[in-house]
RNA sequence: GCCCGGGUGGCGGAAUGGCAGACGCAACGGACUUAAAAUCCGUUGACCGCAAGGUCGUGGGGGUUCGAGUCCCCCCCCGGGUACCA
């Protein structure tokens, strides 16, 4: 007879220990405490209305394993989870329902919190914070405060990325292929005045800092290249006909001797003064065109250059040559001083617009023989100005009677020779350029973190006290954008107007408030003393458990986050707040989770709900086309997104778990398949089996006999190999070797008790409640949380005998067993006398014999 | 274009320079069952062969090595990032 308490039943199991768990408030971290500390963390998530996705625990689910592992291994361990809640989405919902945001939020994070608790993680939820309550977004102001003090705050007039469909500015980084990066609405330039930060102050920071960090060289490398650092000069030059200068920037100080024209960015401030009056109708068509066209789909982008000469003429500072002076798009004003020398001879951009041109082109580097060959460019083509050279070479023709000679020398050595003369000429100066702008701060929105700000009547920007703070946001019934460029905040009468309580002064409150990174900035801090009224968090405490020692999270966050919390984090520390140059010692990317769809001949993606399955073959019910299937981003279109309430209502959190760490490696991109979440609820249903029988009891055969010698082998083996694959990420690993052990210890007719303990402990990280229920029924009347991990014995790993293969010339031939520990001497004897090896040999001289302990012997013979 | 990843059975994926394909999914065969599901046992890279066995095989081509999925050079394809950055 089957009970009910023999079967392995999750709907009952996981919330029965759910609500232990959380009762005995298990997880809750100590502030200081003699164990070592460990401080994982989760990117917290945006609290969307569409609830969780099986992206979200993919991360969430490893982080838990590592702390569960650490608990058990002795470590002090904060593991937090909060609420990333201002954003558009509650804003635009509540524009078109006139639902409060904070109502929409609320809500969610009811729904995402509960979510997250049905899959057992063990989050301390003492610690809970959301970054749109008031006495948390009171230190986000401070923060704020903080930043303005230390001058790195400024309202500045600049030509921003405004987004009329939603009403706001948005950050460079917010911007993608001219649309918007939520919604992908266009966004045209307009100049507005906002508050900006001054990360561009930290950028050699920034960018030195990312050496130290344990982080995956593919996002080191791209916070390298936002950060966009180029070393080169800038150069002044000297107008034919006016007192005017023209400053550029260049990487190529040495080819100063080809830069035979000129291009200013059309929007740059000379380009009036500088015209011919010949001209001046040919450039201010020109540069309307280059309005509107930056107004354009910057995907469209035309490599065509174009441009117009301004009539006027510069003077080439080394060779005293008369050059032209042209405008052209190709030239951004918002890079380097918005000028270029042009090179046609060596820039491929400016060698395209000199050959539409008609613009001379002067060759100064003789190409290297060797590099000109491999890419297949002839050197006399170069010479004559027909081809564009930009790699290395020997200069020629670039010496000038005032002392600057670089003949003969290399690329590198001729801009070092070149900075140094136009230094003492007074003409330039070595200079660093950087890729990466300020920080636009200003969002024209309803939703978000008010400025501690207040524009008095007489210009005066005043700062609110910080013990005003926080500056609440104010109730108001209508949330639409005014499309002027303020955000709904001007619309509260009461709230906008400011008196001063000592002099009655007046002022207006800003009506900005901050973009969502703000909050997400420094959220890592409060967790640390999420509940402190008086401070950010207390010193002592985040001495204690900063840094941050394992961050998990999308690469989606690859620049925009982690930039601007560490360069929060770098003000902080200069501020003496926190101990720490850098917030997230280790970083780890979770691979995105694909669903499955089906692609015809083509390569159209089809509709889940489009297609049928016959004899494993899949059809389109419509056209009867046989498709393929093929894994694809889980989108609502496609009718592809895996719901993790369903998948767990079906076979349990425990095995979606399972899966979903089975699937393959952490950081790979991998697609979802249900069939597989069955396989590992069988996993746990056999493990079950093995160790509780059909009437509930233990198992009869879990005694206390020993362990044979293959037994422990295996147990040792597995512990072994499930410690060192948790402490590296490679959960899938980990869960193959558990794998094995249950089918060798199933197989068995008795089994030590003791054995099935380490089991079900070293199983406990991976399926917390399958373990606990375990633990308990195997009599223990403790959580198995906080059990010691079992340890290993090196020696039990080890077998007595080894099957050592032989070949013959790398070709396997014959299998010998040998003694495990022995050495290449006697291994080589006991190869060579052995009957069939002889066999192998035959008449052939024996030249070589390769031993390799433990694995194999190659004999090499003539 | 440039910068990062990656390419291994039908599928997800394993492999300190040492027997490629661990583990799982799927498929097939068998046991149990009136039957099915569940469960259990077995087979499963391709090709040749009755078999013993052999040949080929980690995107393609070369190389280093006794031995290469792994190291080196060249090329192709896929994914991500970025883009007239001077």
């Amino acid at each position: 007879m089957i009970t009910e308490s023999g079967k392995y039943k999750p709907e009952v199991v996981e919330p029965k220990w759910q609500k232990y768990w959380f009762e005995n408030q298990m997880f809750k971290a100590e502030d200081f405490s003699e164990k070592p500390k460990m401080y994982v963390l989760d990117m917290f998530p945006y609290p969307s209305g569409a609830g969780l996705h099986v992206g979200h625990p993919e991360g969430y689910t490893a982080t838990d394993i590592v702390c569960r592992f650490k608990r058990m291994q002795g470590f002090n361990v904060l593991h937090p989870m909060g609420w990333d809640a201002f954003g558009l989405p509650a804003e635009q919902y509540a524009v078109e329902t006139g639902t409060h945001p904070s109502i929409t939020t609320k809500n969610n994070i009811n729904n995402f919190r509960s979510q997250i608790q049905s899959l057992g993680f063990s989050y301390d939820w003492s610690r809970e914070i959301n970054t749109t309550d008031p006495n948390y977004y009171k230190w986000t102001q401070w923060i704020f405060l903080k930043l303005h003090k230390k001058g790195l705050a400024y309202l500045d007039e600049i030509p921003v990325n405004w987004c009329p469909a939603l009403g706001t500015v948005l950050a460079n980084e917010e911007v993608i292929d001219g649309k918007s990066e939520r919604g992908a609405h266009p966004v045209i330039r307009r100049p507005m005045k906002q508050w900006m930060l001054k990360i561009t102050e930290y950028a050699e920071r920034l960018l030195n800092d990312v050496e130290e960090l344990d982080w995956p060289e593919g996002i080191k490398e791209m916070q390298r290249n936002w950060i966009g650092k180029s070393t080169g000069a800038e150069v002044d030059f000297k107008l034919a006909k006016s007192s005017n200068i023209i400053r550029v920037f260049t990487t190529r100080p040495d080819t100063l001797f080809g830069a035979t024209y000129m291009v200013l960015a059309p929007e740059h401030p000379l380009v009036g003064i500088i015209t011919a009056p010949d001209k001046k109708n040919d450039v201010s068509a020109y540069k309307k065109l280059a309005a509107k066209k930056s107004d354009m789909d910057r995907t469209e982008l035309n490599t065509e250059k174009t441009g117009v000469f301004t009539g006027s003429y510069a003077i080439n500072p080394v060779s005293n040559d008369e050059i032209p002076i042209w405008i052209s798009d190709y030239v951004m004003m918002g890079y380097g001083t918005g000028a270029i020398m042009a090179v046609p001879a060596h820039d491929t951009r400016d060698f395209e617009f000199a050959r539409k041109f008609g613009i001379k082109i002067k060759a100064i580097i003789r190409p290297d023989e060797n590099e000109a060959n491999k890419e297949n460019i002839e050197i006399n083509d170069v010479l004559s100005g027909n081809a564009c050279w930009t790699g290395n070479g020997v200069l020629i023709d670039s010496a000038n009677e005032t002392g600057l000679d670089i003949n003969n020398l290399s690329v590198n050595d001729s801009k070092r020779t070149t900075i140094e003369w136009l230094k003492n000429s007074g003409l330039g100066k070595k200079t660093v350029n950087y890729k990466l702008r300020d920080w636009l701060f200003s969002r024209q929105r309803y939703w978000g973190e008010p400025f501690p700000v207040v524009h008095m009547d007489d210009g005066e920007i005043r700062l609110i006290n910080e013990n005003n703070l926080p500056v609440s946001l104010p109730e108001i019934d209508d949330f639409k954008p005014l499309g002027t460029g303020e955000s709904p905040l001007a619309k509260a009468q009461e709230w906008l107007e400011y008196t001063d309580p000592d002099t009655g002064q007046k002022g207006k409150r800003e009506t900005h408030t901050m973009p969502q990174w703000a909050g997400s900035c420094w959220y890592y801090l409060r967790y640390i003393d999420p509940d402190n009224n008086l401070e950010a968090w207390d010193k002592a405490k985040e001495k204690y458990w900063m840094p941050v020692d394992l961050y998990v999270g999308g690469a989606e966050h690859a620049v925009l986050h982690l930039l601007y919390a560490r360069f929060w984090h770098k003000v902080l520390y200069d501020l003496g707040l926190v101990s720490t140059n850098e917030p997230f010692q280790k970083l780890v990317n979770q691979g995105m989770i694909l669903g499955t769809s089906y692609k015809d001949s083509r390569g159209a993606l089809a509709r889940t709900d489009l297609v049928k399955e016959e004899d494993g073959k899949f059809y389109h019910i419509e056209t009867e086309e046989e498709l393929v299937e093929f894994p694809a981003k889980m989108s609502k279109a496609l009718r592809n997104v895996v719901n993790p309430d369903d998948v767990i209502a079906e076979y349990g959190a425990d095995s979606f778990r399972l899966y979903e760490m089975f699937m393959g490696p952490l950081e790979a991109v991998k697609p979802w398949n249900t069939k597989g979440v069955e396989g590992l609820r069988r996993f746990l249903q056999r493990s079950w089996r093995m160790i509780i029988d059909e009437d509930g009891e233990i198992a009869k055969n879990i005694n206390d006999e020993e362990l044979d010698k293959e037994q422990l082998r295996i147990l040792h083996a597995t512990i072994k190999k499930v410690t060192k694959d948790l402490e590296t990420l490679n959960i899938n690993t980990a869960i193959s070797q558990l794998m094995i052990f249950l089918n060798a210890f199933s197989k068995y007719k008795t089994t030590n008790c003791g054995a099935i303990e380490i089991y079900v402990k070293l199983l406990s990280p991976l399926v917390p409640h399958f373990a606990e229920e375990l633990w308990q029924r195997l009599g223990h009347n403790q959580s198995i949380a906080y059990e010691p991990w079992p340890t290993y014995n090196e020696e039990m790993t080890k077998e007595n005998e080894v099957e050592i293969l032989v070949q013959l010339k790398g070709k396997p031939k014959a299998r010998i067993m040998m003694p495990a520990d022995i050495s290449k001497e006697d291994m080589e004897k006991m190869a060579m006398e052995n009957e069939s090896v002889r066999g192998i040999i035959g008449g052939s001289t024996v030249t070589k014999i390769i031993c390799v302990p433990g694995r194999l012997i190659n004999i090499i013979s003539g």
